[in-house]
DNA sequence: ACCCAATCTAGACGTTGTCAAGATGCGCGC
DNA sequence: GCGCGCATCTTGACAACGTCTAGATTGGGT
């Protein structure tokens, strides 16, 4: 049954379809890629350690050699989450073109719902404070990164006068709980039912630019 | 070890300690209770049927004769979050003696964001979609109950010209995402990493009325 | 006074997270 | 070019969980 040599070290390479039979080679990956296709295919609730190394196809306990724990392991994901999230902000703001700080305000709104909508399976981990170690290192910076960008735009909004005076913290933390809330309520289905909307970006377009609008443009 | 008899059936009087051997007399109600404890003490992962079971001194098969399963269990603590939402934010209306639609709506967005850090047991429980059975009656109509006067609110502001033209339908949609995603995001830690705030409702206050003002008042 | 149905108990089964002990083999130091 | 350390993985065990079935208990309607 043992199957040969040839065994790589996990560089930076392609990762996918290289097992052996002890010594999977590249196991942390799949199993962060294992748990987003379980929540995907079938709800966060059927996360477990256990599946997750039964589709990875190593032994139950495997999985503990690379995460402390479960809680460790979905900390993990929400890293990689975070990650993507900041990553998905600069793209937009890159591609939309956008220069005035309203503009850019706009479009990484728009980015985070988009993502929230587009990776709820991390999205739906990200801000479960219950589930995650917040102490974990990568964790904490992956957080601090993602972040970094709304307070930076919104600092130069500030002094190139966008605000009207108002209080710039103020200001982000209302920019990002109506983008946040928005994406958790729709996620939840309690704002397609209470608005009888049905095109989550369609709509969330609208919210955004509505907010801009009256924030920042006014006057 | 058999009791006496004087059982009561569970009418609307009172409901603590009265015991007996079989047959508790108001199960459900205390079941509820113990879910909120529970959460409150030591968190949602600690809620389990048996442990609920155990605190209320009956047997770990009790609980499915009053929910189905835990997903019931959890739905009716949820839908009764949404009675005493309704309750919070109609109380907060009247007692604030707010009468134009933007003292209404500052008032009830106050309310929404402390009820969720007053109630974050049945906050947290109340958007997850995927711990709760949707179609529970209860539930759909604590949820319509809760919101209704929201919507209405915001309807009369409309009728009043207080919007400014705007959709009355986005307006709705991004005050309850504003002060939704404060409340969640005040809630899983990350608000006050990010803003180094630390009084809740001050911060909330100042946020909703941020809103109001730029939303409502100006022009 | 009786009996039905609601309520609760007792036991069992499969699954989960975690721990301990042992197997395997890559790659570093010689 | 080779042995060995240590990270990686397996196997087995345990307590706790959700749910199911069968049976005990008892209040209220008839």
């Amino acid at each position: 049954m043992r199957r040969g040599r040839a065994h790589r070290t996990a560089g930076a390479a392609g990762r996918s379809a290289r097992r052996r039979d002890y010594h999977h080679g590249d196991l942390r990956v799949t199993l962060l890629d294992t748990v987003g296709r379980i929540i995907r295919e079938r709800g966060i609730a059927f996360v477990s350690i256990r599946e997750v190394a039964r589709r990875a196809s190593v032994s139950h306990a495997a999985p503990a050699h690379h995460f402390r724990n479960k809680s460790g392991l979905l900390t993990a994901f929400a890293a990689q989450g975070y990650d993507r999230l900041a990553e998905a902000m600069g793209d937009a703001v890159a591609s939309a073109h956008a220069t005035t700080p309203p503009d850019v305000l706009e479009a990484m709104g728009r980015a985070y719902v988009r993502f929230a909508l587009d990776n709820r399976e991390h999205f739906g981990i990200m801000f479960r404070a219950e589930l995650l170690d917040s102490h974990d290192e990568l964790y904490v910076r992956a957080t601090g990164r993602a972040f970094a960008a709304v307070r930076d735009t919104m600092a130069r909004a500030a002094s190139d006068g966008y605000l009207n005076g108002a209080d710039p913290m103020v200001t982000v933390a209302s920019a990002w709980s109506l983008v946040h809330g928005l994406a958790a309520l729709w996620l939840s289905g309690q704002m397609q039912d209470r608005t009888g909307s049905s095109d989550a970006d369609a709509f969330a377009a609208a919210v955004t630019a509505f907010f801009v609008e009256k924030v920042m443009r006014q006057r």
